[in-house]
DNA sequence: ATGAAAGCGCTAACAA
DNA sequence: TTGTTAGCGCTTTCAT
């Protein structure tokens, strides 16, 4: 099928482009009768408009590129929803890139985004160093980092409460009698582990138990390869298990249970069951309404169309029992 | 920053756009002091491609979009990721739109995709109608349906085997004893569901017991929507339920519990646990060896390259118990 | 209310 | 090996 564009319906009618342009994006000067015509040509020829004209012209393309991890993880596809939902209903299209918690990865797809003209960019960093945001920084296209920030970094976030997050699930622990968490996940230069960590220690100080680096178990994020943690662990003492996510936790919990017994606490984050009805018991922090993803959506949207010049902002978390 | 483009660059070393054109595309045909001259004009001045204009002229994208009922379910998280990472090692960025099973969303999703000039298309249809497929087909874009194929019409397709996969769980049950299997899930006219369905009928049949459409309970295939269905089922004589899905089947098995106790046994499908390793007892029917994910991709690709004219293909299925 | 024309940044065909 | 030129299909400015 041969592809309509501005010049046929032009040609069809005896008009010019301009004209045929102006009528297809609702510019308001012209006459009710041409109106109809051109309206009624497009139709009739299955006319679809060439965004990348339409772009390379404006300067806008109407895309915003989305920078995570991996959209395997049900906590990111789930935000990735909503943020899909929310820009489509205002007439964007998202580019997902995943990273795979990839320095490099990451730095392409920063390229990439820019390269197809993005008009901004949601981020989620891997975070080994600030060398890309720097680097996003440097070009000036709008974006917002969402889930981790960096600390000394002048950069625009929406995030979890990550801290309380950890304090939460410190004091669950705490209040059941438990003095020997053990966190496992993510590596330290990941923010939200390390604040996670950090709220936990303060919450568990809070009943006179001091934790250190010896209760931060580093393993990668990344879905389903965590390995034989049970066995790391081995030697260590712990009376609980404080995990990075809901993902790790669910992946290590049955080798937990096999060799330290069924009655371990393990508390996750994310709170992934509040989207994903999963039909066993866990306890996990995660945002209340719905998390990052619509102020994610609502701030780049405003950065863009330049109403909005900073931003950062914490979703506020809850502790979750599910199934209990 | 001002955006550095090919003219300033040509203009930078007295050459022609059309030369550094040539080097940074890698068309041999430069002699080495220049291309090494414009490489480095390129890096000192923080070059990057307008891909937008390059598409324009070249008539390629390297971009497609991937078109499916909702990303927040892991079963298509998963399929996306292996996706996105299979086209972006070939180059190829990947759009993400969501239907949320309506068809006027659908429809807007696939015009969005022509309007942006996607080289390629993969749909996994909401089939309430084989309408946008048709439209689809007419517009002459190189398209793969996904996950989900129309018996009656001519498209291709890459799928699982859902009478097989039907076939697999009745046939678990029936080896169990199992007589009164209900049918829980999707709408008629969701080929999986009836297919899987149908399969689940032909394994029931070799023991003698026929099903008919009581049966087959539909409901709303969307995550996290399925309502009370426990007690839609009040007064139907059933021993076992089979779900349209891994989703469905975790969301309503604490209904089914509470109301008929723990050992109703729930068969779902896609396997989820496959990949995302979840803490505790499931059984499931999924594809054999990631899923359709990377067919897919190899699919379009060589579809859009012309490498390739037709693809009906069908992945294996088997019955995996988790966490036994 | 409509036309005419420039040009967004690039690729590709052809000249030199 | 490099330069020249003509668009890709649209938006936008300026005339009419």
């Amino acid at each position: 099928m041969k592809k309509v564009t501005l010049k046929d319906i032009a040609n069809e009618l005896g008009v010019t482009v301009g004209t045929v342009s102006h009528v297809l994006n609702g510019i308001d000067d012209i006459s009710e009768e041409t109106k109809l015509r051109v309206l009624d040509a497009a139709r009739r020829m299955g006319y679809i408009s060439n965004g990348l004209a339409a772009s390379l012209r404006s300067g806008k393309t109407k895309t915003v590129a989305l920078i995570i991890p991996d959209i395997s993880n049900p906590h990111l596809a789930y935000q990735t929803k909503l943020i899909e939902d929310k820009m489509r209903e205002q007439g964007y299209s998202v580019i997902i890139l995943n990273t795979n918690e990839d320095e490099r990865t990451e730095e392409e797809a920063i390229r990439t985004a820019c390269s197809r003209q993005v008009d901004g960019i949601l981020l989620c960093p891997c975070q080994r160093s600030t060398q890309n945001v720097e680097f996003l920084k440097g070009i000036g296209l709008p974006f917002a980092l969402i889930g981790r920030y960096f600390a000394e970094l002048d950069a625009d976030y929406i995030c979890a409460d990550d801290h309380k997050s950890g304090y939460l699930a410190g004091r669950f622990l705490a209040e059941r009698g438990y003095r020997a968490p053990v966190f496992v996940g993510a590596y330290e230069y990941i923010e939200p582990g390390r604040n996670r960590f950090l709220g936990l220690a303060a919450a568990m100080s809070e009943v006179g138990v001091e934790l250190d680096d010896m209760s931060f178990f580093p393993i990668d994020p990344i879905v389903n390869a965590c390995g034989d943690v049970a066995a790391r662990l081995e030697g260590v003492k712990f009376d609980s298990v404080v995990a990075f996510s809901d993902v790790i936790a669910f992946e290590i919990t049955p080798q937990l249970r096999e060799r330290y017994g069924h009655d371990l606490p393990v508390i996750g984050f994310d709170a992934i069951s509040s989207h994903l009805p999963l039909p066993f018991y866990n306890v996990s922090v995660g945002m209340i309404g719905g998390g990052w993803a619509a102020k994610a959506a609502d701030v780049i949207i405003a950065k863009i169309d330049g109403s909005r010049d900073t931003c950062r902002e914490t979703i506020d978390v809850a502790l979750f029992e599910f199934n209990k």
